[in-house]
DNA sequence: CGCCAACTTGATGGCTGTCAAGTCAGGTGG
DNA sequence: CCACCTGACTTGACAGCCATCAAGTTGGCG
C-alpha cells in the first residue's frame, strides 16, 4: 500500500489557532504544544486565582518544568504523591502494572491534561504515567495545590471538576468495556480521539495515532490482532483510511452508526 | 437443592461491633444500618470539621434524611447536581442508561458510601443511583458541601479522598473488564464484596448478594447465564456455596488463585 | 395454588483470542 | 545509498470462551 496522497499535501487546515498546524502526521518532528496562556490548566498553574487580570508573563514557567523522553515515566506506581503534572507538550499513557508483567492501559493524556490524580486517595500513586513521545510537564507540588485550593474558590472548583472529569472518563470507558463489541469500542475510540483533537484546534478528520496498536488494544480490552483486523475492516468499508499510524476518518456518520448500532449513544462530553 | 444448613444455625459471628449481626442472609428483615456517629462520612455530615470534640447528639440527623424504596432512584441521569447522598442504610446500584433501554451497572453502594459524585464535572448527573433495597440517605446540599470544603481543611481533604476513591475504584474495575476472563472477574468480585462486608464488621465468609444476577452480569461485562454457570462451577470446585442469593466462601485461597492465575494480583485497598 | 420473575442448565454458534507466518517501516552501520 | 535488522503491524487458520437461544427449575407473593 502506498503512502496516502493526503500526506504530501497536508493542508493548512482550520482556524486562527496557531496550534493547528502542529499536529502534522509526523509526530517526531513537531508535537503538541501548549503554553500557560492557552493551557486548559492555567488556573492551576497561576500562583493566584486571578485569571482575568493577566499577570506580567503568563507564558513563563511558574512551576518546575520537567522534560521526559519517550518511554520515560512521569511517575510510577507506588511513588508518593508529591506532585501532579500538567502535560504541556507531548503525549502520555496512563497504565497499571500487573504482577505478571503485563500492563493495562487505562487512558491517554494529551497536552493540557492533568496527570497524577490517581494518587489522591492514598497519597501514593496507584498507576503510572508513561511518555509516548518526548514530553514536557509542569510539576505542581500537591501540597501547594491543596493550599491554593483551600483558599481560592476558583482553583478549588477547577481541581474538583478535573477530578470529576477523571471519574466521568472512567465511567464512559467502563461502558465501552462492559457493553460493546470490538467494532463499537474501536469506532468510539476513534471518534473520541477525533473530538479531542478538534477540541484542541487540530483536524478532526486526519490525525496521527500517537500510541502503538498494543496500547490501543490494552486500552480497549482487546488483542492487538483484533485491533488491526478491525481497522482493516473499517477501511474496507470506507469508514476510515489507515496508513500505519495515520488515520483519516472518511465517514463520521458511518463510524457513529457502528457505535450506535445496538449500543450506547451517550455523547460523551469533549475530552 | 435444599437450604444450606448454615442458614438455620447462622452464628453470632465476630467482634464487639453491634452491626455484626445485621447482615443476616435474609436482607428483607434487617439491613445495613449506619449512624452518623459511626458513619464513614461523619466528617462530611457534621456542620463543622471537628471530629474529636463530639457534638451533643451525633446520631441526630443534621441534613435532610430521605427514604427511598427498593427500585426507586436517588437521582437520575440529567438531574441537576443539587445534593450528594450519604447512604445510611440499604444498598444501591450505580448505573448508566443506554439509549436502547439497556443499562450498564458501573458500581454498587453500601451503607457509608457517598453517592452522586458523578455529577461534579458538569453539574449534572451523568449516571443514576437506584435503590436495590429500601434505603435511607442523608442529602447533603452540594453548595453547602462546597462552602464547607473551602473553609474546613478536614472536610476538603475528606471530600478529595472520596473522589480519589471513586477514581481508584473505577480504575480497578477497568482492570477487571480489560484484562480478566469471566472466572477471574467473578472471583475478584466475590472477594471484593467479602472485603467490603468484613470492613464493615460483617462476616467475610457468609453474606447475601443484594443485587440480582443481572446486575452482577452487567457490572462484570458478562451475560447473566455466564454468571450463573460460573457460580455453579465455583461451587462444584468447592470454592463457594451458593444458595440463591446467599454466598458462602469456603476457600479464599482458591478464589484468590483464580484471580491471580495469569492476571492481576493488585490487592485493591478496602473499598 | 398458581403465577411470574429470577435463576439454572444445556446445545449451539460467533466473536475474539491464540498461534504462526509474513510484511512494513524506521534506524543503523558499512 | 543500500543492506540489514528489529520492532511494529498485518493477515490467515483455527480454537475456545462466552453469547445466544431455548427449556426447564426455583422461590416469592398474591
Amino acid at each position: 500500500m502506498k503512502a496516502l496522497a493526503v500526506l504530501e499535501t497536508f493542508p493548512p487546515i482550520a482556524p486562527a489557532i496557531e496550534r493547528t498546524l502542529v499536529n502534522a502526521p509526523d509526530a517526531r518532528v513537531v508535537h503538541l504544544t501548549t503554553q500557560c496562556c492557552n493551557c486548559s490548566l492555567r488556573e492551576l498553574c497561576l500562583p493566584c486565582g486571578v485569571r482575568e487580570a493577566a499577570p506580567p508573563r503568563m507564558d513563563e514557567p511558574v512551576f518546575t518544568r520537567r522534560h521526559v523522553n519517550k518511554g520515560g515515566h512521569f511517575y510510577r506506581a507506588g511513588d508518593k504523591l508529591t506532585s501532579v503534572y500538567a502535560l504541556r507538550s507531548g503525549f502520555a499513557r496512563h497504565n497499571m502494572m500487573l504482577m505478571d508483567g503485563r500492563d493495562q492501559v487505562i487512558g491517554f493524556f494529551m497536552a493540557g491534561d492533568l496527570m497524577g490524580l490517581d494518587g489522591i486517595q492514598t497519597g501514593q500513586h496507584a498507576c503510572e504515567a508513561t511518555a509516548l513521545e518526548d514530553s514536557e510537564v509542569c510539576m505542581i507540588p500537591f501540597a501547594r495545590l491543596e493550599r491554593m485550593s483551600l483558599g481560592i474558590p476558583a482553583i478549588h472548583q477547577h481541581l474538583q471538576r478535573l477530578m470529576g472529569r477523571e471519574i466521568t472518563r472512567a465511567h464512559g470507558h467502563l461502558l465501552s468495556l462492559g457493553s460493546m463489541c470490538a467494532e463499537q469500542r474501536l469506532a468510539k475510540f476513534l471518534l473520541h480521539l477525533s473530538r479531542c483533537y478538534a477540541g484542541r484546534g487540530y483536524s478532526a478528520t486526519l490525525f496521527n495515532l500517537r500510541m502503538t496498536r498494543e496500547d490501543i488494544s490494552s486500552y480497549l480490552g482487546l488483542k492487538i490482532e483484533t485491533v488491526s483486523r478491525t481497522l482493516s475492516r473499517f477501511q474496507k468499508r470506507g469508514l476510515i483510511t489507515v496508513q500505519s499510524k495515520v488515520i483519516e476518518i472518511t465517514d463520521f456518520d458511518g463510524l457513529q452508526r457502528v457505535v450506535g448500532d445496538s449500543a450506547s449513544g451517550e455523547s460523551a462530553p469533549l475530552t
